[in-house]
DNA sequence: TAACTAATGTAACATATGTTACAGAAGCAC
DNA sequence: GTGCTTCTGTAACATATGTTACATTAGTTA
């Protein structure tokens, strides 16, 4: 398994940590719960296979899906750190999944035996948390323009860098999302703003053709 | 000095870690930068006295505002963590500012004198991350509803909890730009949202009227 | 090539929201 | 109390953006 939670350490050493720390393998079907709102966190968990969905519950029924969890990546960490008491999310498999369940005295319990990595470990999660830290910046920072074409302008500089030229990643429909769109209106702006000469573009490929001007509009 | 990084730690012992770690307190006047987009990260910094602004700059001289980092509150901390190889934002004194410069050495270099309590720091680190995360993930959910009510919504139901009535520590200002929105704005959709009968608004007292509705905007 | 599907652009319309300017209310100093 | 400042609500208007439905293009399979 090769994730960021057990970089620089070997397989071995791992699995005489996870032992220790009893960490145990468990498997969800589609639509179950791994844990509930309210209830109160005493593991973090990393997905093996599959993938959750992080989430509130409204009495009424509805569901806000806060983000999705693929392989290889952990949830539930912020509580495994914080003082809260119960969750306020819930986590639900997203489709028949299979995660590690982590005891929070993993990184806490430094016992004398075999386990000599936890601080590896707790380095590791150190880097899990900047990562998160500065995506999450980003986005924040993106989501603060008011306007669909002030966000833009912020996603094309942010992503081209020095250059002047990317490749996208997301279709529009993702991207859309990603700025808090729709995608008519994504299309419609970006339309807009190579006609005024600003970007070109066409489908994944964005070029940038004034920068000041970006730069003015992302203010 | 109280504050989480140091979270039971005592003055003595910090003088002791600080030493080892050759932090320095270093002072700035209002508009100076205490690190540059582009420079090598090699401390973190933790506010003393004073305000920080976190911007980013652009060539047209117009700068964003990330964020404005108080008193006690460290800025910094994803680059100590991550590999990233350059600030990929500016630092600027608010005002005239006292810092600790914490070299990212403290983190890792486990000292075998007087430093015992380095696993302490690392763990109250970690607590940092977890309430920034916290406090992230709650924005970004609330900054993804699309309409204004939709924000206002989730914001109403998440500080309420289980209770029907709250004060909010923010004025109509304040508020608006936490929801994304400008004053007028808000304080047309909170009165409608009043007539409707969804919430009571009175200056910072809030009071949930029709929480099925709510829920029902929230979505 | 043709036929099909998925992704993207377009257009028309309704509406939510920003903007600007002002009015009323609350808080505070005197 | 008066006068002042700050906070909040209101109103009119312009506009950005969501919605819906459809057109166009690219990519894929046969």
């Amino acid at each position: 398994m090769v994730c960021e939670l057990f970089d620089s350490i070997t397989e071995e050493e791992q699995k005489k940590m996870l032992t220790c720390a009893a960490a145990k393998e468990r498997s969800f079907a589609a639509g179950e719960y791994i844990f509930r709102q309210g209830d109160s966190p005493k593991s973090m968990y990393l997905v093996l296979k599959g993938s959750v969905m992080v989430a509130k519950d409204f009495v009424t029924g509805k569901r806000s899906v806060l983000f999705i969890v693929y392989e290889k990546d952990v949830f539930g960490e912020m509580f495994a750190f914080s003082n809260e008491s119960q969750f306020w999310y819930d986590a639900i498999a997203n489709e028949p999944v299979t995660v590690l369940e982590i005891p929070f005295g993993f990184f806490f319990g430094f016992c004398e035996n075999a386990c000599r990595k936890h601080q590896t470990i707790v380095k590791n999660m150190l880097g899990i948390f900047s990562k998160k830290s500065f995506m999450m910046t980003k986005k924040l920072y993106l989501l603060s323009g008011k306007t669909l074409r002030e966000r833009i302008s912020m996603w094309v500089l942010d992503l081209a860098g020095e250059k002047d030229s990317f490749k996208s990643d997301m279709n529009r429909e993702e991207l859309s999302d990603y700025l808090g769109t729709t995608r008519p209106s994504l299309s419609r702006e970006l339309m807009a703003m190579q006609d005024e000469g600003l970007i070109e573009v066409e489908r994944s490929s964005f070029k940038i053709k004034d920068r000041e001007g970006l730069e003015y509009y992302a203010e």
